[in-house]
RNA sequence: GCGCCUCUAGCUCAAUGGCAGAGCAACGGACUCUUAAUCCGCAGGUUCUGGGUUCGAAUCCCAGGGGGCGCACCA
């Protein structure tokens, strides 16, 4: 309002040397920077505190989406948007602006704002936030539009937008000003669009199922539930060490010993390694434990999951994985991790046999092998050298030896394999999950099994966690647990080819201002 | 960490050893049914940074920086 006292603005504030002044983008933000002390100067805030629409975009398309061309309507609308494109034609003006969900065309004639308003939205710049009032018509060509009747601006954008046409397009500008990207980039508004309503449907699905959404810590001091690196941090009232947690896993099954139930989690977790299409330092899990299951019943729910997800964010179960289109909604291929290295090496593998005798295969199909693996980490490593990513249809893998599967329970057929899968979906792991073990003695042996690797130098290896294991002699009932990797997950139902396309802030080096 | 590629106007892109250019955006002008509006005019440059070769470097070489892809890492 008019009223409204205005801060002192001198041009000479702006940062800007006189070397620079002539400089492109300097010249244009210094030009829009003037339009802001010339609006202040004549009593108007260019940055107004709020706007009351009465419909958004996607509201009015949708109520009167059907007009026929050439329609005069006498429905009055206040609407709220981006400028985005202007197209003056004298003493008439087109511009589209568009919402969060939809965009419109403004009529602007000068015959019925007048000559002040007129020159004003003139002066608009593309990227401006306006606020309008009109009435609802359609062009003679058909297009539904407003009839301006006021115009207010609501927040000035001082620097341009990218290209109106194409876009953004340098990866480094898009990742870094990704709301220069969520402005001018369809697609990328797509896919944050799909991430929502993919994480929405599993919240919907779970609650269904009576799941109970929780929060457990982010904060560790001690890193478990999965084999990777932690990021390191330090608590300076405690002056103690902390790290920030590689999975949910472990509080999770404390909330099932605590008689929850049936509980999930979708947090954030960090890995401190490295960056590639596949992998962001940070990214999120859905992890889930159900009592009373085992491992089948959470591969059933993993198949529910996925055909609702892509069903609720896509509108169908059909996905494309590297140029094949293929139907979520079919039951996933089953096959043991065995049978897959078999298969490939033509030789019966089982983590019973002589080490030597797996040694030698492996190092036929030139899989290098450490001399503290067992021979259950060398039957993993020949399963992803020979036949991980060739799994493009969704293929539940099974039957990890428990040499590589700490917190697995042992398979009830097979004392040297776990009830443990893994989901491999376009030759990505996109989840994981077993028959959760509750045996707190056993459960002991494999933590110390854990902390003898780790002494030896695996930096990925666990500890032993007390805490856990004295919840476990609570009694821990029979329980499926599961995680998802809602990043992968994502990628895969938006059908895009890197994991920064699906974060909306991935991690990159810090950006150096001068 | 290693290899390959890449970085030019606000944005999208040309110029491959010989005068740094175009489209969009901006600016000035024309236009009352356009829709990537059109038309006329004008302006905008530390070619990522630093060094080198050369009569001459956006271009070739070296070093550094940002980014992309691949490898490694990621049980």
């Amino acid at each position: 309002m008019s009223s409204e006292p205005t801060p002192p603005q001198d041009a000479a504030d702006e940062p800007i040397d006189a070397a620079e002044h002539a400089r492109g983008l300097s010249l244009e933000r210094s030009r829009r920077l003037g339009q802001l002390d010339a609006m202040r100067s004549a009593g108007t805030n260019p940055y107004p505190y709020r706007f009351d629409r009465t419909h958004t975009l996607a509201d009015i398309r949708k109520e009167f989406g059907a007009l026929e061309a050439a329609t005069e309507t006498e429905v009055h609308v206040e609407v709220a948007g981006r400028m985005l494109l202007k197209r003056d034609q004298g003493k008439l003006i087109f511009a589209s602006l568009r919402d969060r969900d939809g965009d419109i065309q403004l009529f602007v004639s000068k015959a019925i704002v007048g000559d002040e308003l007129f020159d004003a939205i003139n002066a608009l710049d593309l990227g401006d936030w306006v606020g309008v009032s009109g009435l609802v018509m359609t062009t003679r060509k058909g297009e539904l539009s407003i009839k301006v009747n006021k115009l207010v601006l609501l927040a000035k954008a001082v620097r341009p937008l990218p290209d109106k046409w194409h876009g953004l397009t340098d990866p480094d500008t898009r990742y870094r000003q990704r709301y220069a990207d969520l402005i001018s980039n369809d697609e990328a508004r797509r896919a944050f669009a799909i991430r929502h309503a993919i994480i929405a449907s599993f919240r919907k699905t779970l609650s269904a199922k009576s799941f109970i959404e929780v929060e457990t810590p982010v904060l560790h001091a001690e890193a478990g539930g999965a084999h990777a690196r932690p990021f390191n941090t330090h608590h300076n009232a405690l002056d103690m060490p902390l790290f920030l947690r590689i999975a949910l896993e472990l509080h999770l099954k404390r909330l099932i010993v605590g008689g929850m139930e049936r509980v999930y989690e979708i947090g954030r977790v960090f890995r401190n390694e490295g960056i590639s299409t596949r992998h962001n330092p940070e990214f999120t899990m859905m992890e889930l434990y159900q009592a009373f299951g085992d491992y089948s019943d959470v591969m059933a729910i993993t198949e529910e999951l996925f055909v609702a997800a892509a069903l609720d964010a896509i509108g169908t179960t059909i996905v494309d994985i590297n140029g094949t289109a293929t139907d979520l909604a079919e039951p996933f291929r089953r096959v043991r991790m065995i049978d897959l290295v078999a298969e490939k090496t033509g030789v019966a593998v089982h983590p019973s046999m002589e080490r030597e005798e797996l040694r030698a295969l492996a190092d036929k199909h030139n899989v290098h092998v450490q001399p503290q693996w067992g021979t259950g980490k060398i039957i993993e490593e020949m399963f992803e050298a020979l036949a991980e990513h060739e799994l493009m249809a969704p293929t539940f893998v099974t039957g990890h030896p428990v040499e590589i599967s700490p917190l697995a329970r042992v398979d009830r057929n097979d004392p040297f394999l776990t009830e443990r899968f893994e989901l491999f979906v376009g030759g990505r792991e996109l989840a994981n999950g077993y028959s959760e073990l509750n045996d707190p003695i056993e459960q002991r042996l494999r933590f110390e099994d854990e902390q003898k690797a780790k002494e030896a130098g695996n930096a990925e290896a666990g500890t032993v966690d007390e805490d856990y294991l004295r919840a476990l002699e609570f009694g821990m009932p029979p329980t499926g647990g599961l995680g998802i990797g809602m990043d992968r997950l994502t990628m895969l139902i938006a059908g895009v080819p890197t994991i920064r396309d699906i974060i909306l802030f991935p991690t990159l080096r810090p950006e150096v201002f001068e």
